[in-house]
RNA sequence: GCCGGAGUGGCGGAAUCGGUAGACGCGGGGGACUUAAAAUCCCCGGCCUUCGGGCAUCCGGGUUCGAGUCCCGGCUCCGGCACCA
């Protein structure tokens, strides 16, 4: 064994040897003309989000991919058949934005990314099968996204329809809602506008109750991301309720959750995108200052028509309705303030009881009736403010008297009864809108015949190939559509001449299936084999970033619900246990190329090695939280390993056989301390990784290395026992350090004497070796610390409380005051508790 | 505004069930080895002190023999959502 560690050297011999001898691989997994055989094991599926192959690994992807890493070897090591795969979400915006620069077409650039990234991959050592890798970028995936699209589109899931949808004028494409952060693009910043298009969404809607109910399903995720989607969705109980025009006889719905205030309802609203709108106003005065009033608003960009403090505007149409309830008639206005795609875009507005309707009604002048009376209030009490509290009702006919619950229920029954409306739920969550008018993308399967209308091309047509085209730039479409002998096609149902849809598929269709393309990579007959899938699913451990709380984490669990329903596999849900991580900062901020503040991983592997960036990143602090980089904390870790080396070096340059019994050890004192801590060691490191406590799993086994480091340079391994204590604590080291660092570890392990450590079974600690020889009983006075005792663990408490109050520290603290309790907690502490001072 | 999370040495953090506050690491100081340096190893590092001890986990209360940990009230910071009817 070389004095010196070199990572240089042993990484490349180790990651050859895990290539060429293939130790990763996963069992079942579908292929092509061969059955697939379920082996007998548990099954461990540990799986971080894919990257987006950008060309450079980043410190996130280094955290991410490690966390997973030393869970997939340590559960390989007790005994299951794990899946560990490693692919490349290769669709979407930058590698097009590339070829629009630079006029190289995005296939090349992202595969070229693919090559420079997979290199990175590999340098870092993870153990990942590399058998099961795929590009969603590829045909042989995009295919079965297109199968699985057409699935959802003969279920009546995906359809094309018109809608005010989010505009993003930078990227020249429409967004999902979900990709849209005050009322900015999520991806470049831009301002958000809404319009009018006919476009393709998937009914993500019609699962908003079943996404909120399976949250139960699921074993372990963060309350925040629960929270998160919880809020997205946005669930409350309301009711439907029906409006009449005066004149047309028109029904306007609205969806209120105060039922109970539908006596106070003194005018009504409608959003500006409002279908409704130009019926009402057409050919009436005021229908120029209405639609000027609405173009204004369709102009305005989101995130100023959505300030919470913005002035209330609005115009009056001259229409009324009347209010079902009490058949009085109230105006009709427009108002900025009522978003099309919230409820009904049409709302019953109640200024006594809501801070919004409050403030139009005074900027318009508008009546307010005050319908709930809070505690002291009554039925002629003047409202300065909107009343949201609990109270009874006023002013309100056959609810008077009622609270606000009772109310409500009695409102619903009264409507239902007259075919007025009924109790429903509203939710906030809105269909996925998932056409782009960009290249990058998976073509949607979709022809178009001015016959058949849409037809969705047969299963045997797929895929339909991305072409080629001259020019990547967008201009409000598609750049395919400029592709001719693309577009021209003929109808798949009546032969005669039809054009291909041109929009392409949201990057996050892509994304919300990949983890089942893994059990079947390149599989051509079917996305997946049922069986195979089943052996695997769900995924028992993600590891992400928290970013995609309402975006990928929502997307993958709402795709992996309609396949269940599709009897394509057999859970519910996706992930059990979801995992978010932290970001790694430098200087406090986030880490970003374009603000040049960067640390490359690739930099510090090669000055200091893969391990040594493994621990250390693990070793920053809890890893759901953000955590700031610093060079010489890798250093740290590095110097650590030469410490472990060191060790693992006189280990070996002693050899000795297996640990003795732990009476003999008792002989030797620091052998027997040595090999106790060793125990402990595997005790603590195996609790600490389940919690997802790597730190402190590694700083268990620093403080390993530094009692065996210490017992060398003291010589005091040298007793009868001390080379076998040595050996022993040399070895498990070796084992335990190898799931954070595997190169260094699988060097020592085989300078040992081991052969393969990655299928060598997870370490057990000897329960005897975990008893203490003696117990430190903290003595208290009075609740402080006086004096500290050794014992044997297991001092009966009389023995204890007595030996306390012998103690002559104990004693003068005691002074002349009286002893009024003693409080003995076995093997921990002795509290004597004070009264006054002695008769 | 609503929802979620967090405040512990110079710094990252530990204390898993209410029982020794500060493990491990970074940085700092001292020592050994060396002609010297690097590397390595060892030791010391919360504050105050009349050297008895006193005060210390954001602040103020409370429960308890005992609180970083539990309860109430505040402050600060971070994240998410936000005119959602």
């Amino acid at each position: 064994m070389p004095e010196r560690y070199d990572p240089e050297r042993v990484e490349a011999k180790w990651q050859a040897v895990w290539e060429r001898e293939r130790a990763f691989v996963s069992e079942p997994i579908s292929r092509d003309g061969v059955a697939a055989q379920v082996p007998e094991s548990p099954k461990a599926y540990v799986l971080e989000m894919l990257p987006y192959p950008s060309g450079e690994i980043h410190m996130g992807h280094v955290k991410n991919y490690t966390m997973g890493d030393v869970i997939a070897h340590v559960r390989r090591r007790q005994g299951f058949r794990v899946l560990h795969p490693m692919g490349y979400d290769a669709f979407g915006l930058p590698a097009e934005n590339a070829a629009i620069r630079t006029g190289e077409a995005p296939g090349v650039v992202t595969r070229r990314n693919i090559d420079r990234i997979r290199t990175q991959i590999k340098r870092m050592g993870w153990a990942l099968d590399w058998d099961t890798e795929i590009s969603t970028c590829e045909p042989d995936y995009y295919r079965w996204t297109q199968w699985l699209f057409l699935r959802m589109f003969e279920k009546g899931l995906a359809e094309q329809r018109d809608a005010a949808v989010n505009w993003c004028p930078q990227d020249q494409t429409v967004l999902a809602n979900e990709q849209v952060h005050e009322g900015r693009c999520e991806r470049c910043g831009a301002q958000v506008e809404l319009r009018q298009l006919r476009q393709w969404f998937l009914r993500i809607t019609d699962y908003a109750q079943a996404l909120l109910d399976d949250m139960s399903l699921l074993e372990d995720w963060p309350d925040r991301v629960i929270t998160m989607q919880r809020n997205w969705i946005g669930r409350s109980e309301g009711a439907r309720v029906r409006f009449t025009v005066d004149g047309s006889g028109e029904d306007l719905w609205v969806f209120t959750t105060r039922p109970d205030t539908l006596f106070g309802a003194t005018f009504f609203l409608l959003a500006p995108e409002h279908p409704a709108v130009g019926r009402l106003v057409e050919g009436r005065p005021e229908c120029e200052e209405v639609m000027d009033y609405v173009a204004r608003a369709a102009r305005a960009d989101m995130a100023e028509r959505g300030a919470v403090d913005k002035p209330k505007t609005g115009v009056f149409t001259g229409r009324y309705v009347t209010n079902p309830v009490n058949g009085e008639a109230i105006a009709i206005w427009i108002a900025d303030y009522v978003l099309m795609d919230y409820g009904t875009g049409a709302i019953m507005a109640v200024p006594g009881h809501d801070e919004r309707d409050f403030a139009f009604a005074r900027a318009f002048s508008l009546p307010i009736v005050r319908v709930i009376a809070g505690d002291g209030e009554d039925a002629q009490t003047p409202l300065d403010e909107a009343y949201s509290g609990p109270g009874t009702l006023v002013n309100s006919q056959f609810l008077d008297t009622m609270t606000v619950a009772d109310a409500k229920k009695a409102m619903a029954d009264w409507l239902s009864g007259r075919d007025l409306g009924e109790a429903t739920i509203g939710y906030r969550i809105r269909d996925w809108l998932i056409s782009r008018q960009r290249y990058w993308g998976c073509p949607i399967p979709i022809v178009h015949c001015a016959d058949c209308g849409v037809v969705p091309v047969p299963d045997d047509q797929l895929p339909v190939l991305l072409p080629e085209v001259d020019d990547y730039t967008p201009r409000g479409k598609s750049p395919i559509a400029a592709n001719r002998a693309f577009v021209e096609t003929t109808c798949p149902r009546c032969g005669g001449p039809a054009k291909r849809e041109t929009d392409t598929m949201d990057t996050f269709v892509d994304s919300s299936w990949y983890f089942l393309r893994y059990t079947a990579p390149g599989l051509s007959s079917a996305p997946f084999e049922r069986e195979v899938l089943d052996a695997w699913m769900p995924v028992d451990q993600y590891i992400g970033g928290v970013e995609h709380a309402v975006l990928h984490l929502l997307y993958a669990r709402f795709f992996t619900k309609v396949l269940n329903d599709l009897g394509l596999l057999s859970t519910r849900e996706p992930f059990n246990r979801l995992f978010t991580q932290g970001m790694i900062t430098l200087g406090g901020t986030k880490m970003s190329k374009s603000k040049g503040n960067t640390v490359a991983p690739d930099a510090i592997v090669e000055r200091l090695g893969a391990d040594a960036l493994r621990l250390y990143i693990l070793f920053l602090g809890p890893p759901a939280d953000d955590a700031d980089w610093n060079d010489s904390g890798v250093d740290g870790q590095r110097r650590f390993l030469d410490r472990a080396w060191r060790v693992v070096r006189a280990a070996a340059a002693a050899p000795a056989g297996p640990l003795p019994s732990l009476a003999e050890l008792r002989a030797d004192p620091p052998a027997l301390e040595l090999a106790r801590r060793t125990e402990q060691t595997i005790a603590k490191v195996a609790g600490d990784i389940d919690r997802f406590s790597f730190h402190t799993a590694i700083s268990a086994i620093q403080e390993l290395v530094n009692l065996a480091t210490k017992g060398v340079a003291e010589g005091a391994l040298g007793g009868a026992h001390g080379p076998a204590a040595l050996a022993h604590a040399a070895r498990t080291l070796a084992s335990l350090l190898f799931v954070f660092a595997p190169h260094a570890a699988s060097e020592c392990w085989e300078a040992l004497g081991g052969d393969r450590l990655w299928v060598e079974p997870w370490p057990a600690a000897a329960p005897e070796f975990l008893e203490r020889e003696h117990v430190t009983i903290v003595v208290q006075v009075g609740g402080k610390v006086r004096d500290r005792i050794e014992v044997a663990p297991g001092m009966s408490e009389a023995d204890l409380e007595a030996l306390a109050l012998s103690q002559e520290r104990v004693r003068a603290a005691i002074g002349e005051r009286q002893v009024a309790r003693v409080i003995v907690v076995p093997d921990r502490l002795v509290n004597i508790v004070l009264g006054g001072a002695k008769a």
